[in-house]
Parts: structure tokens; sequence; C-alpha cells
DNA sequence: ATGACTAACTTTAGTCCCGAAGGAAGTGCC
DNA sequence: GGCACTTCCTTCGGGACTAAAGTTAGTCAT
């Protein structure tokens, strides 16, 4: 069923390759159902642009062998930032996402000046001192651009209009302050999304096209593939699942409300419960009540979504242990029958992941063809072809 | 940003006209983000072949006045089923949306031979008696396809593998049981996404690309309509919002579980907290109960979706003044601030209303994109260009 | 080795759609 | 009427992708 997709073709070769290993020429034909002439015509111009290379043979089982083809991981590096209230975490990745340095420093995102910091920041990172620039071989590949994911919605990539109360930031135009003092197309998403584009590219999402990513923290969020891409809703709100309401009459929440998850769940309520206990940290009990909670909420979102996997992350998964008895007896008690069987896998975590996420918004960019991106995703492709062999047209 | 989605711009060009009026080839090309020369060709083509007429012209505002494009409701008509337990409701419609008949009979689900019931209802309608066909103009019309709305998980269009509790069917392969005795394609899908469908194609679903459907009624179901088309979730079903748990401890659902919106909110719950309190039908207490819930409910799947309109249907609605005073206050109490502004809607209803939403499916095909109706599309879109003019290549 | 077979590519002729430029059909002003 | 102006539509050359038919490079039996 030949669905040709326009010039986007390209990106979903990269796209193939970035996520799917190192394949052939027919393997890409027939994963992105695009006919084998038009893979030939293309890695043709990749080559001799030296976006990927022929890795190796792969040895025949009666027929001509394969010839692998992989992405050059030094063609590009793109630069991903986590916004939290208190701090920003940032991470340099090549263009097959391997990192290749992290950072973190404190922040004041209540501060008036918060974009101008953020800016003093990453500036550095994009124009180095010429002096040590060529200290890495890496360093030479081109910045294709800057993801900041951010705790809040984001209205859209294009704009960047953030509203995310946690860090007192009320449609803040994040993204044209970034553009206009950074020399570099930046995107700007909410940090789940974020996390569920580089699962997406790197992580279990690989073999689903429909999945959940669900986050627990400081906050609980959730970000929601669909069809293969991240579905941000009508305002860039999709995903608030911090706000579901599974608790009645349950603590107020910081949106107003009462019963929200995230208001019995998050790491404050957790902090708040054992304090109000009389204990330093939260102890077992109240645990299982939070594992309770979010077990049902997480239920509730599989029986709607019918997803073929959830997958659970954030710095809240460190202390699954504690979690999971809470958790899943209510998930499992409150999944209907034809959702028992879907896979709720809690993945490892690290300081950098959100960071990672943020720039898998970018290295996502040249593979996307829902066009969510807009013009930023456009720079970000142009900087990729144009960048190393110049233009061959 | 052009886009170049195939073959499939003649369908778009139909989906155009189909749901948004008459239109200027200049107004499609805008609305398709196509190229007024693209619209050109193919509507030279679509004339051709009957399928669209010019309809009038629009005076000019200064300017070369439009020539108005419409399309010909006569060039093609769609069956619709809606299956109940108890009964099954059916609707020819024209091709621009028109009911031309409508039917009702009683009916046994739970019965054994219930699929070979539904082709003896089915048949006599798509080979009519020879007799009587000229009576009706329209009957030349070819019947294009044949729509069934069922209320249960359907994995996808093409099989037509049938889930549905309440129906006592089990992974029952309707699609290929209606296929093998009947001389149309078929297209089996859960009843609440063939509403979404045609909330799309003719309600007001036709200015939002991102909304909500709920019903209340008998059972309580929603669709998802994500970046204009119905989303299915993994395994056909997505959308089951009747099992959603909004009430700790609640009654036990027919699903097993318990708390599920559905065990305390549908037709059988309200009638049995009506007998319970000794009473003939729910009182206002009971529906201000039921209210509740269901408008926490719904704000926790707009909380999450952030979608840009909701849309209520089903035979619920008929008593929306007795679910108003619960709901609308609890809707909400439980939205985040962020969605105070998103719109819920409830519309009219009528009996035939499911039986339509089955009929849009057929409808709908030769303007889906997605490839979700698979081989019965493919028939269905072949059956509309070659019928009328023959085959013009 | 020599062919039979298989699978991975490549070439070729053709289709679909686009951008750019131009023709067509009106209004409004002199 | 004549001329500018606006908007709608069409024609034309070109790029992207395809299906179908080759070509290449291996394995496997004889």
């Amino acid at each position: 069923m030949p669905v040709p997709r326009g010039d986007l073709t390209r990106s979903a070769v990269l796209a193939a390759l970035g996520t799917s290993g190192p394949l052939s020429r027919t393997d890409i034909a027939r994963t992105l159902g695009v006919s084998p002439a038009t893979v030939t015509q293309i890695v043709k111009d990749l080559l001799a642009r030296g976006l990927v290379a022929e890795v190796e043979h792969r040895p025949s089982r009666g027929g001509r062998p394969a010839v692998l083809l992989g992405l050059v991981g030094s063609a590009g590096r793109a630069l991903g930032a986590k916004v939290a209230a208190d701090h920003v975490a940032v991470v340099d990745v090549r263009l097959d996402g391997q990192v290749r340095q992290s950072w973190e420093w404190p922040f004041d995102a209540m501060a008036a000046d918060a974009p101008d910091r953020l800016v003093d920041l990453l500036r550095p990172l994009v124009e180095p001192a010429g002096d040590e620039a060529a200290s890495d071989d890496d360093a030479a590949a081109p910045i294709l651009g800057i993801g900041v994911g951010v705790p809040g919605a984001v209205d859209d990539q294009e704009a960047g209009a953030v509203d995310a109360p946690t860090l007192g930031w009320r449609r803040l135009a994040l993204g044209a302050r970034l553009r206009a003092a950074l020399p570099a197309p930046v995107l700007v998403e909410n940090d789940v999304n974020a996390l569920a584009v580089a699962e997406r590219l790197y992580g279990r999402g690989r073999e689903h096209r429909n999945f959940l990513v669900v986050t627990i923290g400081r906050g609980v969020g959730a970000g929601l593939v669909v069809d293969g891409s991240v579905y941000r809703g009508a305002g860039g709100g999709a995903g608030e699942f911090g706000h579901f309401p599974v608790q009645p009459g349950g603590p107020r929440c910081s949106c107003g409300n009462t019963g929200c998850l995230e208001a019995s769940v998050g790491q404050e309520a957790l902090l708040r419960a054992a304090h109000e206990a009389g204990l330093d940290a939260p102890d077992a009990t109240i645990f299982a009540a939070a594992g309770e909670l979010f077990g049902r909420g997480v239920a509730g979102l599989i029986n709607v979504m019918d997803p073929e996997i959830v997958i659970v992350l954030g710095e809240g998964t460190r202390a699954w242990e504690h979690w999971r008895p809470g958790f899943e007896p209510s998930l499992r008690a409150h999944l209907m029958p034809s959702r028992r069987g879907v896979p709720v896998v809690v993945e490892s975590w690290d300081d950098t992941s959100w960071a990672l996420g943020a720039a898998a918004l970018v290295l996502a960019t040249p593979y996307d063809a829902s066009g969510a991106t807009g013009g930023q995703g456009e720079l970000v492709r142009a900087r990729l072809g144009g960048a190393l062999a110049g233009d061959l047209s």
C-alpha cells in the first residue's frame, strides 16, 4: 500500500537508522513501506553528504549479502536542557544518542530574569571558546539545535509559550526569547512529552507505536504516544496526568482542585504525609497508600487509552520497591479484563534522563513527519543536511 | 508546508466537499494544504465521473467569481447498522449524509446464530427485489458498503473480530462472516467510535481536529478523536470509558472490577438504585449522584486528553436536565484551570443516531487517509470511483 | 568449476503532485 | 469605455516516488 510521504522520506530513512540500528537498504524499504528504488536514491545522497556510512556486510543466507548502513554519530549533536524549579540539567548528545557531556547548575526559575539566566548558561555551550574547540573531534560536529524540557504546558513547539505553575511561568514566550539570543534552533516542550520522544527513539518505544510514558517524582505526568508520535492535545496540555481526579475529597492541589493524583502522590505530598506522621521520610504505609492511588490512576489511563505498553519513569522510580506493594494489586484490580496483559515496566533512571529527553526533541526532528516542530524543525533539518558536505543540489 | 499524501488526495477532496459543504477549488486547496493546480486536475476527473458537480457561482468581491463544487448525493449510499443486545437499527444514507430510510428489528444477540440472523436482515436491503427497485431514483445509487456498530472492542476494521461482553460475543469474527454472506464491503467498528466518525463528518467535529465524544445510556463510552481521526488504541479498545475507576469501593461491575463508571451511572445501575430506594424510576437524588461521578470522569478525561471540545451523546442525554445538576458542578470542580474553557456540549439524540454513525464509517472511508479501514476501505473506494462512469483510466 | 537458486540492490519509464507563470472573469475608478 | 486591481482557475516544466525489469553477489548442490 504505497503511501508517498513527500520530502520527508529522507528524514524517515535517518529515523529508521537512528532508531533501529544498522539496516540494509532493503530493511529500510520494508520498515518504511517505501520502494527499494527510493531508498537507493536517498541513500546515495546521504552517503555523499556523510550522514550515513556502510558499516558492514551481513553474511548472506543464499543471496546477495546485505550492506548494513549506519548513522554517522559525529555528523551532528544536540543540546538538551531540563528546567526545574531550582536547577537546570544539560546534556550534549551525538546524533546516534551517545552522551558526550553533561552539566547541572542551580537555577531560580522564579526569578524575573530566569530566561536570561538560561541563555547565559546555554550560550557558552553553543559557542565554545575558540581555543579549546579542537580538543575533541566531535566538537566539530554542528549543533543541530537545543531542546528544552519544562514541567508545564507548551502551546506549540513553534511558538514555545510556556505555562508552568511550578516554575511560576505564565504564558512565558520562552521559545522566542531563547531563539533571539542563541544561534541555534530551539525546541521547547513539556518535559514528559520529551521523555516520550526519547523513549520512542532509543527506548522501549522503538517497538511500539502506541504507548504511555508515566512519570513520578516531584510531579506526576504522562506522555501519550499515539500512532507513533506524541499526542500534544489541543493546547499542548495532553498528558496532564497529575490532575487526574482519583480521590474524592482528597487533599487540595496546587491547581486549586481537590483529589488530584499529584496532590496525593507527588514528592511534596509524600513528605508532608511523613511529616504529619512524625517521620523523617515516608514509610511503607505512606508508600502503600500512594501506590494504591497511582495504580488506580494508571489503570484508568490504560483502560481508556488501550496502549501496547506503559513505561514508568521519573525520580520516584528509584524508590520503586516501596511503591510496588501498593501499586501492583491496585493496578491489576482496576484494569478491565482485556487490558490485563498490558505490560507496565519501570525503567532505570538517572539524573541526565530528563535532559536526554529534551535533546531527543532535536534528534527526533529530522524524523518527524507530523510537522509538530514547525519552522524550528525545518531549521534543524537544514543544519543536518547542509552542514557537512555543503549544498549538493 | 506541502506534505504530499499520495493517491489519497482524491479522497481528501471528496472529504472536504462532504464535510464542509460546497467549496470552490481554491477553498479546497486551502483547506487541504494542497496546490490549486492539483485540485484542478482532480476535480476535472471527479466531474467526469459524476461524483461532484458545479453547484453555483459565488458572487465575486472584486475578483473572478468562485465556482462552488458539491458532492452528488445520489452517487452512492451506505447502510449503517447498530447492533444492540435486543434489537438492530439500520439506516440507508446517501453520500451527502441524507437519510433515505430507516428500520428497527428485534434481535437476540445472545443467540448462537446471531450473525446469520443479522445477515438475513441485511441481505434484502443490499439486494432489493428487482420489481420495486426502480421506484426511487436514488435506489440506483450503488451501495458503497455496510457499516456495523457494536458495543464492544473490534480488533481492527479489516478483520472485524468483536469482543462484546454485553452481547455475549467473544472474539466473534463478525466482519468475516458478514463479508462472506453479503455482496458489499463491510466495516465493523465500536459503536462509539462510529459515532465519533459521524460527528467528525457531519457534526461539531467538522471544525475540530481534537475532540471527545462521550456517550451515556445503557453503557458509558468515549470516542477519542486525535489529529482528525479516531484513535483506536493498540487493540481497538481505546475509549473504554465505562471502566474508568471513579468510585473506590463502588459497586461491582460486569467486568469483574469495582468502582467502574459504568457500574455506577449506566442505565442498569440507575434502575437498580431506583429499585433499591423503592422507586419506579430514578429520582433527582440518584441522578445527582450519577451526574457527580460522570462529571468527575469526564473531567479526568479532559485533563489528560486536552481536547478542543467534548460532545455528549447517547440515549441518556434525553434525560439530561436530570443529569445536569450533578454533572456541571462536579465537572467544573475537577477540571484543571487551563481546561476550564473547554466546552462540553450535549447534542440532540434520536433513535437512528447510532445507526447513522455506523453508516458514517462507510461514508468516511473515501476520506480516510489513515488506512485504518484496510482492504474493505479500498473496496468502498473502488465502488465509488468505478461505479458511475466506469473506468476512465 | 559450473550452473541453479536466492536475495540485495539498480536502472528505467511513468505517475502524481507541486511551484511558477499566465489566462479568465469579475469589481471599481476614471 | 478603458485601465488598474483582485481573485479564481489552468497550463507547463520539473522533482519525488513507484513498479517492473534488470544486474550483482553471494550460497548450495552437482
